[in-house]
DNA sequence: ACCCAGGGTAACT
DNA sequence: AGTTACCATGGG
């Protein structure tokens, strides 16, 4: 079936595209199709009215909360435009939303984004869920920890995704031992998840606080990549504003995706 | 041939 | 505590 998304701060385009996720694409004039939890739907964007495509009846909530349609984001807005550089960065990318994505899918697609490309991670993620993912009709599931148990870097080799194949056999193997346990992070402050995620070889403070901010929905979390340190050098030497206290993860979103689209900022 | 890519680790000062 | 080479792969 299919339903109807209207809500303020939403553009479709900017969620999918701003680097949160990896398994969306647009095949055709403003038509998304991907797979999250498992499902496959597509989306289209006109105006203020998003139309959701192939969805069964009894997901609608799923995807009202995949798609963080609860939280009001113009309050986020509102608050930010205080500053200047950040009042530009909503102009250009208030339209992004924090998904609240599955967290195993989520902490491997980021153990394989470092030090790595947008499409190169795209292009792992979707062997990953080709060799070991379920087909659910003309697409793939992401796979479980469960899945995955036991495997090894050599399994991986297809996937051609060099150094961090260990990493990701070892983050299948703690969150299989229950060393991370997910229900814990969910349950955690900030610093305390952060270490327990840490404990993963090939995880650092980064790829933790993306895990932290695109699954686990702690909108403190303020994921330093090459941009946002490079962006926080040119326009808050002295560390981010006060209006953005609370809500770090929001406007470090909306502050990368609007760098890595001016082209003509000097960042 | 060289550089970089949503970094992290190990081995150094 | 702060710096640096190296990590495997692919595109510019």
């Amino acid at each position: 079936m299919n339903f109807t998304i209207k809500n303020p701060n939403f553009d479709i385009k900017q969620t999918f595209l701003c680097g949160q996720c990896f398994r969306w694409t647009e095949t055709e004039n403003g038509v998304f199709e991907g797979v999250a939890m498992g499902r496959r739907i597509s989306l289209k964007q006109d105006g203020d009215t998003v139309t959701v495509y192939g969805a069964a009846a009894e997901d609608i909530p799923l995807w009202e909360r995949y798609f963080d349609l609860d939280t009001d984001y113009g309050e986020y807005i509102s608050r930010f435009s205080s500053d200047e550089t950040l009042r530009r960065a909503c102009e250009s990318s208030g339209g992004i939303r924090i998904l609240r994505q599955e967290p195993f899918e989520t902490l491997i697609s980021f153990i394989i984004s470092q030090n790595n490309n947008i499409p190169r991670i795209s292009g792992i993620i979707g062997r990953l869920c080709e060799s070991f993912g379920d087909d659910i009709g003309g697409a793939f599931s992401f796979p479980s920890a469960e899945r995955l148990r036991g495997i090894t870097p050599d399994d991986l080799a297809p996937l051609r995704a060099g150094f961090r194949a260990r990493y990701i056999c070892d983050a299948v193997e703690k969150v299989n031992s229950g060393a991370v346990s997910f229900e814990e992070i969910d349950a955690l402050p900030l610093a305390e998840a952060r270490e327990m995620l840490k404990q993963i070889v090939g995880v650092g403070d980064k790829v933790a606080d993306c895990v932290l901010l695109f699954a686990f929905h702690k909108l403190d979390a303020f994921p330093r990549d090459v941009w946002v340190k490079r962006l926080m050098a040119q326009f808050y030497p002295k560390g981010l504003p006060e209006c953005t206290r609370g809500a770090e993860g929001v406007a470090q979103q909306y502050l990368f995706d609007y760098v890595r689209n001016n082209s003509g900022l000097t960042v």
